[in-house]
RNA sequence: GGGCCGUUAGCUCAGCUGGUAGAGCAGGGGACUCUUAAUCCCAAGGUCGAAGGUUCGAAUCCUUCACGGCCCA
């Protein structure tokens, strides 16, 4: 006992429990069935021994009758494998009337109070293990996100995208405005960033013809935590040649309406305190309108600046207008945009990489999209001449410091790149939305934290 | 980075105005053949996050630090 290194032909216990539907209370089915999990419950009285089986799929009552199979040998969280038929109690409970009983795996350490759970907000995160085990809802959580992911590469798979990956590793970090982690290789005897984003390398693929590509993978930015940010995430980036931003609008809300069927059945989710539909169509907005509707919309530096300052906004981190406009938005605009929202057309300085309007060159084709006050992601039509990504490049890094050109990147659009889209999607955020859990912390299986101290 | 709150048994929590540590669950022993937070009896379980200070006396008051939570930047 103890030993087993397998336990075959196992059944799921939503099955059984499934099995156990039509039965009248005190009523058991002639089958055997084979279920294997944590005992999480246990119940004796004499001779008679309930057990609390739990499994990914659910949990089920063992009604072990010892008188018949012999004394157990069960501790509180033992993994064990049971041979049983599907019964119900006299009081009607789905049950497995236990044949034979094997321990699988010892639980050597005591286990958190079975009534209430873990309930520890920093327990949860750093014995995830814990959480999952006590928590019904940290293993559901769980699930749904892996069927969230799933249902997303489904979609882009069945519209002919391909899925690759690109370096973690870069020489050169860019893509985004952030700060990066660096590290070193002893090898190549170059200090190397982890990626802030994904976009450069698959604009290369683009280039090389893969047509429609996408990404799943962590970004790293080594910036503050907050409930919607970790210095570790996930993040999804497509490129559709031949489209612009609006088939990006298109195609991203067509996506999270069905993602959000397909998962939770439903478009209609509840968000901190916000009631939010995900259903197409979702509000359009102007950028210039969304400041203009607040009086905060001007080109003028001096000005901007009197006007938050006037409101009470601390802007001495903000180094020119760019910063300013930006900070205007996230702070008065972004928090209003409940419903799903597409906000379109910044300003060409905050969007490096995004072709300009045909009627303003000083707009970008650009979007960032919304949801319960949440940036949910950001698409452009993507700047496909050298040269145009060159001088966007050089006038960038006047804007802003550390901001530097990537020679590799625009030699790669010397070679010609389509007409391409490009959308980027944040997963956590998504899954925090699709969930309603209120940080990315509990969409995040090991968030980062502080190294325990002595303390704990 | 700032403000507020928290840290007591493995887990969930009490602990009053400063008088020397409590319960439930889990774990150990025992009773019980339809329980489901089973019940009942017995015994055991503590560096009160850490360090320093005030005091005859500190889980409790003060200071610093660590970690966490919420809000703000």
């Amino acid at each position: 006992m103890g030993n087993a290194k397998r336990f075959p032909d196992r059944d799921a216990v939503a099955a059984v429990r499934a099995a156990t539907e039509g039965l009248d209370a005190g009523g058991g089915l002639d089958e055997t069935r084979r279920l294997a999990g944590r005992v999480l419950a246990r119940r004796e009285l004499g001779k008679l021994v309930f057990l609390d089986l739990v499994d990914r799929s659910g949990r089920i009552q063992l009604m072990c009758d010892t008188g018949r199979i012999g004394e157990l040998d069960v501790k509180l969280g033992d993994v064990v494998g049971v041979v049983g038929k599907p019964a119900k109690s006299r009081r009607g409970e789905p049950s497995l009337m236990v044949d034979s009983l094997e321990v699988l795996a010892r639980n050597e350490s005591p286990l958190p109070d079975t009534f209430h759970g873990l309930t520890d907000q920093e327990t949860r995160y750093r014995k995830r293990y814990l959480d999952l085990l006590m928590n019904e809802d940290s293993r559901e959580l769980a699930l749904l996100r892996a069927r969230i992911v799933t249902a997303i590469r489904r979609y882009l798979d069945d519209e002919g995208f391909v899925e690759v990956e690109t370096p973690v590793l870069q020489p050169r970090y860019g893509g985004a405005f952030a700060h990066p982690f660096v590290t070193r290789s002893n090898e190549l005897e170059t200090d190397l960033y982890l990626r802030i984003a994904t976009e450069l390398y698959l604009k290369r693929l683009i280039v090389g013809g893969l047509e429609r590509v996408y990404e799943i993978g962590k970004d790293f930015r080594n910036e503050s935590v907050s409930y919607k940010h970790q210095p570790e995430f996930t993040m999804l980036e497509w490129y559709e040649a031949y489209a612009d931003y609006r088939d990006a609008m298109d195609r991203i809300e067509e996506l999270l309406e069905r993602v959000a069927l397909e998962v939770i059945a439903t478009t209609q989710v509840s968000f901190r305190g916000h009631e939010v539909d995900l259903k197409r169509p979702w509000r359009r907005l102007g950028f210039v309108e969304s400041l203009e509707s607040l009086e905060l919309w001007t080109r003028d530096e001096v000005e901007l600046r009197a006007w938050l300052t006037e409101r009470g906004v601390d802007t001495d981190a903000d180094k020119d207008w760019t910063q300013l406009v930006d900070h205007a938005f996230s702070h008065f605009v972004e928090p209003s945009l409940i419903e799903p929202t597409i906000v379109f057309g910044h300003p060409v300085e905050l969007s490096p990489f995004a072709r300009t309007m045909d009627d303003d060159p000083s707009f970008a084709e650009r979007f960032e999209y919304f949801a319960a006050g949440m940036e949910l992601g950001n698409a452009y039509t993507e700047i496909n001449a050298a040269e145009e990504q060159q001088r966007r490049f050089d006038e960038q890094s006047e804007y802003v410091e550390g901001v530097r050109g990537d020679p590799d990147y625009v030699e790669a659009l010397s070679y010609g790149m389509p007409p391409t889209a490009g959308l980027g999607l944040g997963i956590d955020r998504l899954v925090m939305l699709l969930s309603g859990r209120e940080t990315i912390r509990d969409v995040i299986l090991f968030p980062a934290l502080r190294q325990a101290g002595s303390g704990s």
